[in-house]
DNA sequence: GCTACTTATTAGAACGATTCTAATTTGTTA
DNA sequence: TAACAAATTAGAATCGTTCTAATAAGTAGC
C-alpha cells in the first residue's frame, strides 16, 4: 500500500471511530498505524507489541477493546485461527479471499475477483439468508518453497506484496 | 445420508484406520457410529458425550487422539473455529464449503460445485502452491429465520438435510 | 479551578478448547 | 506367564481471549 494511500486509510478509520461515538486516543491512533504499517495481517499480541514501543503501559485489553469497536464499525476484518491466534486486516475492510502459509503462518490478500452472484445462489438453493463469505486457500507461499527446494516457485509474482 | 450409505461409509473409515495401522477398538468403532450419525457437524465434546452413553469412563483425550487419526488419513475433515469449539465431518472427507448459522452455530454442507480451476489460477497468480480451500458462508439458517420473524423464508429447501 | 460524571485503561483472574504428561490398563506375541 | 507395544486415563499445562474490579484520565457545568 502507498504511503498516501495508507495515510487516507488512517483518516478514515480515525473518523470511523469518531463517528462511532467513541474517543481517538493516543493508544488507538498508535494501534491503526501499527495495523496499518505491518507488513502481514498482524495478530492482537503482534498489534499489542508494536504499541507497547510507544506506550510501554499498554494492557493487552485495551488492544482487544480497540479492535472490538473497529469490527463492530467494520473497520478491521477478523482472520478467525482456531490453532493459533486470529489476525486482523485493516487495509482492506470489505471479505476478500486470504492466502494462508502453511509453514510460515503468513496471510497475504487475494484480490482475484470473487464471483458475488454466487452468494444468491448459495441463498436460493438453501433458505440461508447469507451474511458474508470467507474463503482462504491453505498452501505453502513462494518464500517457504525456495527455502524447501532451495529453487524458485514455478509460477507467480512477489510474495511479499499484497496480490 | 441414506442407512446402507452410512454403513458403507463407516466400513470405508474402518478399512481406513486398519491400513493406517492402529487397531479398531470398541471406543473408536463407537466413536465413527456417533460421528456418522449426527444429524449436524459434531465437535469433540459432543462426539465424547455420545461415546461416553456406550462407555462412560471415556476420556476426552481418546476423542482427540482417534480424531487426529482420522485427520491424518484423510478421513475427516476439521471445521475451525476460533470462538467455539471445532467440528467435524465425517461424511464427505473431501473439502467443501460450509453454511455456518450464525445464531444457532448449526454446520450444513453445501454441495453446489465449486470451481476447481480456480484453485490452479490462484497458484498461477500468486507463486503459492496451493494444498487445500476453505470456503464458509454465513448467514442466517431457514430455522432461526422462522424464529426471529415469525415467517417462513422466502426461498430456499429443507434445512435438516444435507444440500 | 472544583465537582460530578463518563470513558479509557490496567493488572490479573477466569474461561474454554486443545494438547501434553505420566501412570495405568489392555492387547499381543512368544 | 513374561515382555513388550498400543491404548487409555485423569488431570495438569497451554494459550488466546474475555471478564472484572479498581484506577486514571477526560469532559462539562459551574
Amino acid at each position: 500500500m502507498a504511503q498516501t494511500d495508507l495515510q487516507h486509510r488512517i483518516i478514515e478509520m480515525k473518523q470511523a471511530l469518531l463517528d462511532g461515538g467513541v474517543s481517538l486516543t493516543p493508544r488507538r491512533e498508535k494501534l491503526l498505524e501499527v495495523l496499518l504499517a505491518s507488513d502481514n495481517h498482524p495478530s492482537a499480541s503482534e498489534i499489542h507489541e508494536g504499541v507497547r514501543r510507544y506506550y510501554p503501559g499498554t494492557s493487552l485489553a485495551t488492544i482487544y477493546n480497540t479492535i472490538e469497536i473497529l469490527k463492530e464499525t467494520g473497520q478491521v476484518l477478523e482472520i478467525e485461527f482456531s490453532g493459533a491466534a486470529n489476525r486482523y486486516d485493516g487495509r482492506i475492510p470489505d471479505s476478500h479471499p486470504h492466502l494462508i502459509c502453511l509453514e510460515c503462518e503468513r496471510v497475504d490478500d487475494l484480490t482475484l475477483p470473487e464471483d458475488d452472484g454466487t452468494l444468491g445462489e448459495v441463498a436460493e438453493a438453501t433458505g440461508y439468508q447469507i451474511v458474508r463469505r470467507r474463503t482462504d486457500y491453505y498452501g505453502i507461499c513462494p518464500d517457504c518453497q525456495i527455502k524447501q527446494t532451495g529453487a524458485a516457485p514455478s509460477k507467480g509474482g512477489d510474495s511479499t506484496s499484497d496480490l
